[in-house]
RNA sequence: GGCUCCGUAGCUCAGCUGGAUAGAGCAACUGACUUCUAAUCAGUAGGUCGCAGGUUCGAAUCCUGCCGGGGUCACCA
């Protein structure tokens, strides 16, 4: 912040000139003076004084003086044991309130940081998108502002996993059980119909695997491969995977319509563009109404035998081996890690070899300096070899590698299991939240004028706040608690008491606007005596551009989220506090509506680089 | 078991590279709308910062150990 390097400047110049001593900036710690005491910011002076050779005390004190002196900006100081507290003049408060009056370009960076890829979302296309996922996508679009607006040139992509068994199950039960529905005849929305033949298939197979058990062949493999004292039916469970690859007549479909696809057989193929279209016009519905899209998309049935070229690099240059069978591994062990297939024996690829192919295209795409992968963290793991792999290969991005890893979305009573039907689901949440809005509106009276339209606009504005500001406002590496019910509260810490503030300010200026005496009456030159609240904003939105660059060193939006609830919560209470159309005086009343203007936009870029748009009445 | 992340108020979360008496929201209780929108504000109550050591003028924050929870260690993706 400037005050700080100002001072910070003052200090060191006093240092080279009493003690001859070069200070550098971490020993001159500036922070915001905690409430009880007097003052704005305060200079904790413990780290200087072995310099000084003088009790803590005596040492602000001096310092406080000569800040007092020499600075236009400090026009009061106090100390307390090591603090030496500095109060701020008047004139600087002016001053900041001008410099902080454009918040989007006070805070855009001025050096181009070259270009970064960032991914997002990697859906499969067996089922619609749940509650994870949404975390998953608006922590990556909030990434793709934050730094974009922090220097970079942002290109976002998604990777689609449209291949494999998986696939395989819901195209086959569809084939088998569905009579030829389609969302069109059926009016399913088409992620959600071939979800649904994802499930038919489960559920078919547990029935098939369940009759099973009653046959000798079950007997058979219980008696052959249980372990000692395993019960029967904890064998069963432990085996279900076993059944499906070794004896299930599903299974064995299933794993001949993967052949049938990767050789090419029309029929097949045909069905998996079909089924995939579906889900591909099932995604965009959903990416639309988080207000997310994609600069390019790559599908896993393009890249799935990429890498091949990259793992032939890697054994000409030594760093991969080879084993008997011809599968070819690369040797971690030194980095603390194990050793990694990257080709099977038979020649073909794993998802590791996929990862290292579809890096190197994007880097002939974009040539990008960075990437960032927003992936769950139960593939830390999977991220830490990747990206060692590629630092072997001595890719030109290698030392550009960030995993943005983030926690599960747990359930108040655990994490969702699709077993259980615990899931929450994307397009039923996003409605839930919208109505839960709209049930709130008829309360109130500041959205009567509006048009249906404009009404059903707020409305909509107002619920996804309330869905994406929770789940932003927590740390992305935590794992965290989603309860459906509370969760999309619209009072306290949430996106709508954000919105709120942002509405009252648009609506004070609103009525400035109808108003006759709409000309300001007074100057700010003769404003004088600014209150605390006044001040609380001030400092705050001085503070705004130090939280986006955290926002995008941390890769954590969260900072981002509790600036704007800090802000909206000082506003909120500045606007009990003081009257603002009607203040105290012209001058008062000016510097107040100027003031106001500053945090409404401050508010609103704040939530723009989350992902939240701001309505213009509730 | 190895590696890794996490543990702060009844619940959900803040707490920046170590700084003053650890903060919000929800839930509970009390009060404030003839006023620029009460989706707001003010107040009460609620804490051995998982435990034990260590480093330091100073530790929720850094180090070590332990306890508890998650994830991961596939020729799956």
């Amino acid at each position: 912040m400037l005050l700080f390097t100002h001072t910070a400047s003052l200090l060191s110049d006093f240092f080279a000139d009493e003690y001859d001593l070069e200070i550098n900036a971490d020993q001159l710690q500036f922070s915001p003076t905690r409430k009880d005491f007097e003052g704005d910011y305060t200079l904790v002076v413990f780290p200087l004084v072995r310099f000084m050779k003088k009790s803590p005390e005596e040492c602000g004190d001096i310092l406080g003086q000569y800040l007092m002196e020499c600075s236009d900006f400090i026009d009061g100081y106090n100390v307390v044991k090591g603090f030496l507290n500095l109060s701020v003049s008047v004139h600087f408060w002016k001053e900041s309130l001008k410099m902080t009056a454009d918040p989007a370009r006070m805070t855009a960076s001025t050096e181009n940081k070259g270009t970064l890829v960032v991914e997002y979302s990697s859906p499969n296309t067996n089922k619609p998108l749940h509650l994870g996922h949404i975390r998953n996508i608006l922590i990556g679009w909030s990434m793709y502002r934050i730094l974009e607006r922090y220097g970079y040139e942002l290109v976002k992509t998604q990777i689609v996993n449209d291949r494999g068994v998986a696939i395989c199950k819901s195209m086959l039960a569809w084939k088998k059980f569905a009579n030829g529905e389609t969302p069109e005849n059926s009016g399913i929305k088409g992620d959600h119909l071939v979800g649904k033949y994802y499930v038919k298939f489960d559920e078919e197979l547990r029935e098939e695997y369940l009759q099973w058990q009653d046959t000798p062949e079950a007997d058979e493999a219980f008696k052959s491969n249980a372990k000692k004292d395993e019960s029967k039916e904890a064998f069963f469970k432990r085996w279900k995977n076993d059944y499906f690859n070794k004896v299930s007549q599903l299974g064995a479909e299933v794993r001949q319509m993967l052949r049938d696809w990767e050789s090419g057989k029309e029929e097949v193929v045909q069905l998996w563009k079909t089924m995939n279209t579906w889900v591909y016009d099932g995604f965009d519905e959903t990416y639309e109404k988080l207000g997310v899209d994609f600069d390019k998309t790559y599908y896993e049935s393009d890249t799935y035998k990429l890498g091949k070229d990259l793992v032939n690099e890697g054994l000409k240059k030594g760093v991969f081996f080879t084993e008997e069978d011809g599968s070819v591994w690369a040797d971690l062990t030194d980095e603390g890690m194990d050793k990694k297939l990257l080709l099977r024996g038979d020649g073909t690829s794993v998802y590791m070899t996929q990862d290292l192919g579809t890096a190197r295209v994007r880097y002939h795409d974009f040539k990008m300096d960075r990437m960032v992968y927003v992936v769950g963290n139960e593939q830390d793991y999977h991220f830490k070899v990747l990206f060692s792999i590629l630092k072997l290969l001595e890719e030109p991005y290698a030392d550009g590698l960030y995993h943005l890893s983030y926690g599960m979305v747990d359930l108040p009573g655990g994490r969702m299991k699709s077993r259980e039907g615990t899931v929450v689901d994307a397009d039923d949440l996003i409605a839930e939240v919208v109505q839960i809005a709209a049930n709130n509106v008829e309360k109130r009276d500041g959205m009567i004028n509006l048009s249906p339209e404009e009404q059903e606009e707020s409305v909509r504005r107002i619920g996804m706040a309330a869905l994406k500001y929770q789940l932003l406002k927590v740390n992305p590496k935590k794992r965290m608690v989603f309860n459906p019910e509370e969760s999309v509260d619209l009072q306290g810490h949430t996106g709508p008491y954000i919105q709120n503030a942002f509405v009252r300010i648009k609506s004070i200026l609103r009525k400035l606007d109808e108003s006759e005496d709409a000309e300001a009456d007074g100057s700010i030159d003769d404003y004088f005596h600014l209150k605390d609240q006044e001040r609380d904003l001030l400092k705050l939105l001085l503070s705004y551009r130090e939280v986006i660059e955290r926002a995008a060193s941390d890769y954590d939006p969260a900072h981002l989220a509790n600036f704007a609830y800090q802000l909206a919560r000082n506003y909120h209470r500045f606007y009990h506090e003081h009257h603002i159309i009607r203040a105290e005086s012209g001058a008062a009343r000016t510097f107040r509506i100027k003031l106001s203007g500053v945090v409404a936009s401050a508010l609103e870029d704040s939530m723009f680089l989350l992902g939240i748009e701001m309505p213009r009445r509730m």
